[in-house]
This record gives C-alpha cells, structure tokens and sequence, in this order.
DNA sequence: CTTGACCTTCACACATGTGTGAGTGTTCGA
DNA sequence: TCGAACACTCACACATGTGTGAAGGTCAAG
C-alpha cells in the first residue's frame, strides 16, 4: 500500500509517516516512482509507534527499543550489544517508574471522583456527560 | 524558603520553576522585595508536578487534575462542574491507557532481556554494566 | 561602600512532534 | 487527454519544555 492508505488506517498524517521514516522508526521501500511501499506489517508497527510516543517516550528511544519488539516474537538478537542491553535495561526501569507515576496519579484521580459521585449523588459513571444539577454549594463553606 | 533552595531541593532549575508559576501550576507569594517565597508544601507539589511531566502529561492537563490531587486528601471540591469531571474522567482513561501501553511495552522489552540473558549465561541483571562477551559479531557495524 | 550571592524580568535559542503549503511529478478514471 | 487524487521533497511555522544569558534590584558580610 501507499502512504495514503496506510495514512488511514493508522490515524496518522502522511507528514508523520515520513518523520517517522526520517527518524529511522519505519523503513519502507520505494517503487520505480518513488513512491513509499507499506505491506501490511506496517499499519501495527506505525500504531506501536503511536502507542510509544503517545506514553511519552521520544523517537530516539523507540528506535532502540523497537526492534526488540518486533511482532513475530522472533528471538532473533539484531545486535545485543552491552550497551545496548544496558540501554533496555535503563529504559525498562524508566517505563516502571512511569507506569507507577501514572498509577498512583489516576487512582488518586478515581478517588477524587469516587468522592464527588458519593457527595453529589447519583451520575451515570463513564459517560462523561452528567448534565445534572451537583455542581457546588459545596459542604464547610471553604470557599 | 526562595527559589534557590526549592530549585535545589526538587532538583528543578529556577527556570522552570518560574515556568511553572507562569503555566499556572505553583503559585508562590511574593516578599516586600518581590521575591518568590515559597512553603514547605512546594517540595511535594513541585516532586509531583515533574513527576506527571515525565510521565507525559502536559502542563494544561496537570493543572486541571493538580487540584484534585492535593496533599491533605481534603476532599475538598473547588469547582467540580460537570465540564471540570468530564475532563477528569476523560484523563483519567488516557492515563488509563497509557499504562496499559507502556506496561505492554516494558513486557516486551523484559521478555528480551530474559530471551537474551538465558541465551547468553549468566550476566549481573540490572546493573547494567556487563563487560562481558556475549555480544553478537551479528549485522553489519550499523551506525 | 563594595563585593558576591541571590533575586527579578525579558528574550532569544533549541529539540521534538506536528501542521501546512509550495512547487512538482505520477496515476488513474471520465 | 484532461483533471482529480495522490505522491514527492523542501521548508517554514508552531507549541512545549527547557537552557542560557543579559540587565538590573536586594541584601548580608567584609
């Protein structure tokens, strides 16, 4: 397929796909046009990538990690460097201690509005769109 | 305390500091002389708002959800209108997501990292200083 | 009073991810 | 064959988080 294409079934800019490229995430080859050439490994590659930037990690990253990721579970070692190992290794305590970030900061988010569902009664949990009358008049008059 | 030693204390330089006031997620008073003075409580507030930062949330967001996190657990409502939940609940599920993402992810660069290790023997796990020989020989000197 | 450490604001600079448009070539259907 | 849709490269633009420096105010110690 074609950049287009890919373009739409991964959510992603044509601009983003070639930055992509460009930063050496993607390599796709070229017809005798010119033309970028995807098969279809690319669409959950590009959305990997996606995932990957969207949690914050940067392209220099990605590039390194990315190859260990590879779909097929290959155990197949590209080059398993030390420094590269060690590299995985940094980066992999860097996810943990995100992940543990994002954690603790969302339950202290569920929690917050646990307490406002159980203060203000009855909202439909999830929807996002209460339209109901809870808002404030909140309790010790503290402003 | 001054900016100096709040800086010092959230390993934070004074320029985000002020970049954080300006944002609107710390906001210190001022002495006669106009400097910044800040209490005790800035230490956490300023630890968690790096800690979101890396996490990968940007400034808007933390300083929507920063409210609702604060220290003392009051539950203390400032102006929870509905638009301000939705917000809450919209972020709370990418937040949601992200971890699940970067825990896919982290998965996956563990399992390497075991595939690798009982591949190649015995390497110290997690100092990330090996100086052994298990490299590769592998590919082309890529890069 | 001077020096030095600390503070202020302002402003330019940079990397990163992303949008947008110009100028040009290619493909394909009417 | 024409025009629409698509592709290409190049390049400027923008927001965000962050570094750095200039020009100047405050204050305590010598």
């Amino acid at each position: 397929m074609r950049i287009g294409e890919l373009s739409r079934r991964t959510g992603t800019s044509r601009r983003l796909l070639r930055y992509y490229e460009e930063q050496g995430l993607i390599a796709a080859d070229r017809a005798p046009n010119g033309y970028r050439e995807y098969d279809e490994r690319f669409v959950d590659r590009v959305l990997q990538i996606r995932g990957l930037l969207g949690a914050g990690l940067p392209t220099r990253i990605i590039r390194q990690i990315l190859p260990c990721l590879d779909k097929p579970r290959t155990i197949y070692f590209p080059d398993a460097t030390p420094e590269m190992l060690a590299t995985l290794r940094r980066e992999r305590d860097r996810m943990t201690e995100r992940i543990g970030f994002l954690t603790r900061n969302r339950d202290a988010i569920d929690a917050y509005l646990d307490a406002v569902l159980a203060y203000g009664g009855g909202d439909g949990a999830g929807d996002g769109s209460p339209a109901d009358g809870l808002s404030r008049e909140a309790g010790p008059g503290r402003r």
